[in-house]
DNA sequence: TATTGAATTTATAAAATCTTTACACAGAGC
DNA sequence: GCTCTGTGTAAAGATTTTATAAATTCAATA
């Protein structure tokens, strides 16, 4: 497997040369940046699997940075932020920021949080479009197509299945699912996921009855594939 | 790289004096300690890469030296005992220690236990997937590829292989596996446990007969490798 | 208000899994 | 050789989990 390659921007000399020191110990290739310009030129003409973003400039051109970068690239985007600077932390995630960390922050959390948001880039979350064989969910259009199809879902089935397609390959358990579908209140309510998955199924699958994408876990929950 | 650097415990100077020279000449740096206080005040003052510990000492002082050391210390510790008391080791695996050697004992595989146990120090846990030879196991996806190809297993099974993923190269016995599974109540249904290895050994082994990854340790518990 | 489609329940058959029993086999000690 | 202990395997229940149809409730809307 290649390097992953991280982008960080950050005006601090010292915090660059630190995380580059940490990132390259640990396997992955550093690109670096010093201003938000710089950034996004960075990141435009080399896209990298990972933003690093010190969002508490002076100047809040970090947030502008944000919204820029955001505008077109759907990967991961880490922000770094001074601690207790929390209405910071708040516009950057709802400007479409991936995580956060608080400066000071320890390596191990960095690395661990750096797993996670790349693990994250590689189920597409991010993509508007998730390909599954012959299926194909468009989670912005609120559409699915099979064999380029358009499939009649209700709202709970696509919800559903758009829950999946995010998820693909992994097992979901019940409880998940119910949350996430139904909300905290549902997570014993194992038989309307039963209802409704029979219901997916009739629809997406060629035989329900040997279903090839949703797989049933048994105890545990369901898998999409 | 540095000296690893290895504490023994054992109030037997020849013993010592033995460990001494063959841990030395395999390019280990060694620190002894004759009595159990002394061997927690070492460790504690300058924690090695691994312990070794004889546990079956007349006043059962093994035992608690142990106990004190797994309050804090996590790296492995290897515990020495007197061949045939299957007791003490089995007390020594369920109170934490890595793995065992009898005495007498040859240094091939004392040798080999120890790299394999400093080997699980440098890898902490904290990885989702496991790799094990032609075994992949996602802790996260609940999923287990054997060359490649999903395997099918229940709920039970893989809880159990991702157990013994953890705890790579570690021998678990009987009473730790089944409360970490079953729960509190079911450490004795030893049989339980035969059936289910031997279901993951039909679906994991090349030939079940001869099994590579799950290795019976008899009297003791299991080993995954 | 009557209709319609969707969501929620209920009921039940079927499948999968777990538990338990029975028995065979191997090695250690006598 | 014999017995005892620990181990592995198969297979018969027992139990849990799942799938499906169908009934009911609910909400939107004409």
């Amino acid at each position: 497997m290649n390097k992953a390659e991280i982008l960080i921007i950050d005006d601090e000399p010292q915090i660059r040369k630190l995380l580059e020191i940490t990132l390259e110990s640990n396997g992955y290739k550093v690109v670096q940046a010093e201003t938000g310009k710089e950034g996004v030129i960075q990141a435009a003409s080399h896209p990298p699997e990972l933003i690093l973003l010190d969002i508490g400039l002076p100047d809040r051109s970090g947030h502008e940075v944000l919204k820029e970068l955001r505008q077109w690239y759907n990967k991961s985007i880490i922000i770094l932020s001074v601690q207790n600077n929390e209405s910071d932390i708040v516009t950057a995630l709802d400007n479409g920021a991936t995580d956060y960390l608080s400066k000071p922050f320890r390596t191990a959390e960095l690395l661990a949080r750096m797993r996670s948001a790349i693990r994250r880039n590689q189920t597409p979350n991010n993509t508007t479009v998730v390909d599954a064989g012959d299926l194909q969910i468009n989670l912005a259009a609120r559409t699915v197509k099979k064999n380029n199809e358009l499939l009649k879902l209700t709202s709970t089935e696509f919800n559903l299945i758009s829950l999946f397609a995010c998820n693909e390959g992994r097992v979901l358990t019940h409880r998940f699912i119910l949350k996430e579908i139904w909300g905290v209140g549902y997570q014993t309510e194992t038989q309307y996921l039963r209802v409704f998955v029979g219901s997916l199924r009739k629809k997406i699958e060629d035989n329900p009855n040997n279903p090839l994408h949703i797989v049933t876990e048994s105890g545990v929950g369901y898998r999409f594939q």
